[in-house]
DNA sequence: TTAAATTTTTAGGTAAATCTAAAAATTTTT
DNA sequence: AAAAATTTTTAGATTTACCTAAAAATTTAA
């Protein structure tokens, strides 16, 4: 059994592990907001309890039970997030921190209660794929708009910014899960991109770009 | 802010208050599974914070803080209690232990939508009041089953013991919140009780008797 | 390939919530 | 109203998850 502290570094640990293959103190204490030296004493303990391998000066890298233990997490906090969003009316940027209180909740039965009561969700408010109770999910096969030609078309399917200033941005504009967009053009100057919606025509900054991912259903 | 501990303890002073006017420290010991020695620096921790009014030797009540805030509490747990009750299909022998992490989940919005969501309920799944938002809600006019006199009608609208062992008894003998039940006999030897519902005739014991609460609605 | 910069670890300490053992206060019994 | 029993508190430790400051290892730059 995992204590919440070392549940949220599984957590950080897995995520960071997505970028990089051997996950750095610093980047932990970063991310955990603390200090390089309590993240040094928390992966010891990790370490000492089989859940992470870890070389001095070398980094972590999860182990498969650290790694089964970060993805039950990550499942949990999905589902928790779909619950809220589906079922108590929370819009897809209010979600984030209480979902980081209720991963916590230790209940099998519950998660399990809770899926099926959602139907089964296959991803959560932000499209970010929800695992299984064994685990699995699909690898998700996004490119991120910025990277779109001029003329392609495709599907908003999630983001890779779950900042509450960032998600209600992409609200306003319209750029929510499932809308169906076109690159209409790409401004020299500024790299900025327009975007044809079904309704209207939009223009959105590089940085705005760079953080939806969009499934591609085809180039035109 | 109270941490996960501190509200723990408020609870219990609540829930301990309602017998007797001065808390006792081995009460709450007792309670909390822990040492009288530990409830004390607890309880010092607590007045300090104004949370309690604590005389050395005495016993605890708590302050107007205190019990709005262990109101607030019990409000969450009785709320989720429905949630898992109602719409995961928990049994109401199966709730207490989850109910005890979630309570602790703080967002008020959260348990504002909750509410809603369950259509702003009464009581839980065990019979007790559910606080608004407020903390206020009705004392209830309970009677023990026990004290009811042959020929005397009601409807069972709580239990005083919340063990599992207990509540999957009632449910095996079809003593559920809400059924009607009529007092037909009272045993002289073993002060056991025949009952009258709708469909059957049972027989209880004292000890069960006594942890039925009953609204009465009429004598007969 | 040293020197400089950066990253990581170690050493020693703090605060929260516990504990045990012993002392102090209160209550009950005789 | 003493003595005995019980309850409560104090004193001093322990564990977890932090911290700061300094030392050690690694990486980058000159």
């Amino acid at each position: 059994m995992q204590s919440y502290t070392e549940e949220n570094y599984l957590k950080t640990i897995y995520h960071l592990a997505e970028k990089t293959t051997n996950v750095q103190t610093n980047a932990i204490a970063e991310q955990m907001q603390t200090k390089p030296a309590s993240v040094t004493d928390m992966i010891k303990k990790l370490a000492d309890k089989g859940l992470v391998d870890y070389i001095k000066y070398q980094g972590v890298t999860l182990t498969e039970t650290g790694k089964n233990t970060a993805i039950d997490i990550v499942r949990k906090h999905r589902l928790w997030e779909v619950f809220l969003v589906n079922k108590l009316n929370f819009k897809w940027d209010e979600v984030h921190d209480v979902a980081e209180e209720l991963e916590h909740i230790k209940s099998i039965e519950l998660i399990e209660r809770l899926d099926e009561f959602l139907g089964f969700p296959k991803a959560d408010p932000h499209g970010d794929p929800i695992p299984d109770k064994n685990g699995r999910f699909a690898k998700t096969q996004f490119i991120k708009l910025i990277e779109l030609k001029m003329g392609d078309s495709g599907t908003i399917t999630g983001v890779s910014q779950h900042s509450s200033a960032f998600l209600k941005h992409l609200e306003k504009l319209g750029l929510t899960l499932g809308k169906q967009i076109h690159i209409s053009d790409i401004t020299d100057f500024d790299g900025s991109v327009e975007i044809r919606l079904s309704d209207k025509q939009i223009n959105i900054s590089r940085e705005v770009a760079k953080h939806i991912l969009i499934s591609s259903d085809g180039k035109n």
